[in-house]
Parts: C-alpha cells; structure tokens; sequence
DNA sequence: GGCATAGTTTTCGTATACGATTTCGTACCT
DNA sequence: AGGTACGAAATCGTATACGAAAACTATGCC
C-alpha cells in the first residue's frame, strides 16, 4: 500500500481519514480537528476541511457548525437504519448483478464461503468478517447500475466504521449465514429469477441484523 | 422564499448553486467557475468550492480534477440509472412508509392526483409533474428510516437537474399514471402487505421509464 | 493550408491569515 | 457551596494570495 501518492491533497487528505475510520483508528465519537489532522498529514486544513465534508455527506463523520466534526455515532437505532438500507440496496445489487455473476464468480465465492465455514472451526471471528464481505462482494460486484454499486460500497463502509464498537461475533448466526450463502449461490446458479434473489439476498443480512439486536437486548 | 438568510456561507452557496440546477437555471452542461459563481453571491471561493463538491457528492454536478465542475449530464444511460435507483428505494420508502400513513395523508394524495387527473383536460405538463411529486412525497415522507429518505430526496433532485432538457410529457402514459395512483392509494388504505405495495411503487415508476424510453427511441 | 509549438490566459489547488464562534476554566457574587 | 459571569484558549469559517495545471491562441514551420 505504500505506493506513490496519487491524486489532490484534499483526496489524499479523504482517504487517509476515510482509512483510519474504516480501520478503526478513530473509533466514534473521535474528535476531528481540522488543523490537528492538517499537521499530521502535512497539509493546510483546506484541503483536509474538503476531505471532511466528503465524509460527511457520506454519514461516516457528523459534523456541526462552529464545532467541529466526529466520527459518527454508535447509536443502535441508526445501526438500525443503516442495516436496513444497505439491505434493500444490497438485495437489489445483487439480484442485477446475477445474471451477468459467471462460473468463475461462483468457485470464487463458494471458496470465500467455505474458507468461512473453517473461520467457524477455528473460531476466527475477524478473517469471517472479512470474508463475509469478500463474498458478497462477488455477488454484487458485477450490477451493472453504478449508482447502486455506489451505494452498496458506502453501506459497507459505514457498517465498517461502527465494527469495532458494535460488531459482536454471534456463532450460532454466523453458522446459519453460511448455509445461507450456500444456498443463495445455488439461486444465482440455477439462474432464478431476480426477485428471489433479492427476497434472499435481503432476508439474508435482515437475519444478520435480528441476531445483533436479540443479543444487544441481552 | 425571502426569509432571512440563515446558515454558513458554504451552505447558502450550496442551496443557491442547487436550487438553480433544479430549477433549471444552469441546464446540463453548464460550466460551473468558482470564481464567478463566487462573485454572484458575493462570497469569496472557498465555501463555494465546498458546496459545488457536496453537490458533485450527490451527483447534480461532475468535477474534474484541474478543470472544473459542471452540472451532470444528460446521458440517457445515466438516466436509466438514475430511475432504475430511483424506482427501488423510493418503493422501499414507500412501503415503509405506508402503515404510518393515515386518512388525512391518503385524502391530501387523492386530491393531488385528482387535480392531476384536470391537468389532463387542461393539458398542463409543467403542473402535472410538480403534483407527480407532490403526490409521490405524501407516500414515502412518512418512512422512518432517514438514511432511505435521503437517498430518495437526492434521486429526485437528480431527476429534477435532468427535467428540463430530458423530460418529455407523454400523455397515454400519464393518464395510466393517474390510475395507478388510485391502486396505490386503495392498497395503502386496505393495509396490504409490504411487499405488495413495495413490488407496485416500483412497477408505478418503471412504466414510467418505460414509457420515456419508447419515446426517445422513436 | 494544416499542424506543431510556444506563449498567454483562465481556472483550479492550497497555503496563510484573521475574524467569529464556541468551549472551558476561573473568579466572583449570592 | 452552588451558580453565574467574565475572560482566555481552542477551533472553526472565510478572505486573500500565489503557485500549478490546463485550455486557449497565435505564430511559425513544413
């Protein structure tokens, strides 16, 4: 990843703080100073304030006059929200992108998904996740809308930045999402049609969403 | 509209800049200078570079590195992207909204789409698309999920820049239109389910593509 | 006459600077 | 002691300025 920098500052600036959310450097509720990320990237804060707004418009930093920004909040309800969103987005992603999802995308993602199925054997809850996205990746990846795709990757996006604070590994649901996967790649190959797919793609991940909620309740 | 100016500058640039992409003002194409635009509102560069890259965020504008900003495009593929977008989350939004819509909501939509039905007779395009929205906003404002909202709001906005140069008024269809406002309607005030509702708003505006796409091959 | 090229102009990209607003700490008053 | 008011520090918001890149234009060569 060190390769030569690329692109404005203000873009440079977008992806080093778009980075450390996403990674989970700057968990939420971190404070972003302008002038402070400004010296650390060696920049002057008009781009670095550019960088900002971007990701506010993109929900990953909430920002307010005269005060400043964070990274966006933990609040269940909006977890909420998000997963429902992405899950109507994603279900629509990936009943498009289907029909064009060839035998290779298939072997891809049936690796991906047994290399979750061992995750579950070692209990190794970070790689799953990973993977998780690897594998729906492939599902979606090929949508030919870009709008869509635009807003399936800011889903996740968003879903990453609040990982780390709100993630928690449910085994049981893990199990039954793989099953899931298994049988959503039979859809995909068995050519069904697009509004199965995206009844099963949608369903999928709102079980996702049931389990976190039942345990967050716990 | 004349109230007292309120916000940053950065945001009055950006209401100002969007409200004459949406009105019409600078039609697709146009060649947005910061500077200019700068010396019009009379604010310096800056909070107007901002607001033109939150517009570019939600895709009225295209930015080029070195070059400049525009207002987006005219594509007939983009707007068949824009609509097939469109056309999921509003039903998604609107099938949300739909059990918290009471009698009140449901008569205000049907006195809309009556006097739509008089801008038939009348012939009067330009008041038959402002009540299009007005009566499709009664359906989905209610949605609780403000993420879905949002995104709804910003792919009118988007169809609203591309209005003046892509809109053609077909009648054969927007009469069909009109009729299936009232099934719309019926099946919101008999409580049916979800996916019932969510299935019709979709097909409501994808007739509507449909219809647009027929023509302009002709 | 057409094309390449150098110079000019336009416009963007970012740094710096300063005024405005908020926040936080401290001292004073009740 | 608690609360309020005032002042200092931190931080944002925007103007101005200048360097850099692209677009345009005109000139000269083939």
């Amino acid at each position: 990843m060190t390769e030569t920098v690329t692109g404005s500052k203000s873009q440079q600036a977008y992806e080093a703080v778009k980075a450390r959310i996403v990674e989970g450097a700057y968990t939420p509720g971190y404070r972003l100073v302008l002038a402070k990320i400004a010296e650390d990237l060696g920049f002057s804060v008009v781009p670095v304030r550019e960088a900002i707004r971007r990701l506010e418009a993109e929900g990953l930093v909430t920002f307010e006059r005269n005060v400043g920004a964070t990274v966006s909040g933990i609040d269940p309800t909006e977890y909420l929200y998000t997963m429902q969103t992405l899950s109507i987005i994603e279900g629509a992603a990936t009943a498009l992108s289907a029909p064009l999802i060839g035998a290779a995308d298939i072997a891809r993602a049936r690796a991906v998904n047994e290399e979750m199925r061992d995750c579950l054997e070692h209990f190794d809850p970070v790689r799953f996740t990973q993977l998780n996205q690897d594998f729906h990746s492939v599902l979606f990846e090929r949508c030919p809308n870009p709008h869509i795709l635009d807003l399936v990757h800011r889903g996740w996006n968003r879903l990453a930045s609040l990982r780390s604070s709100t993630f928690r590994f449910v085994p049981g649901r893990a199990r039954d999402s793989v099953e899931e996967h298994e049988n959503l790649l039979r859809l995909i190959e068995t050519g069904a049609d697009a509004d199965t797919i995206e009844k099963a793609a949608r369903q999928h991940r709102a079980a996702t969403l049931d389990a976190y909620l039942s345990q967050a309740k716990q």
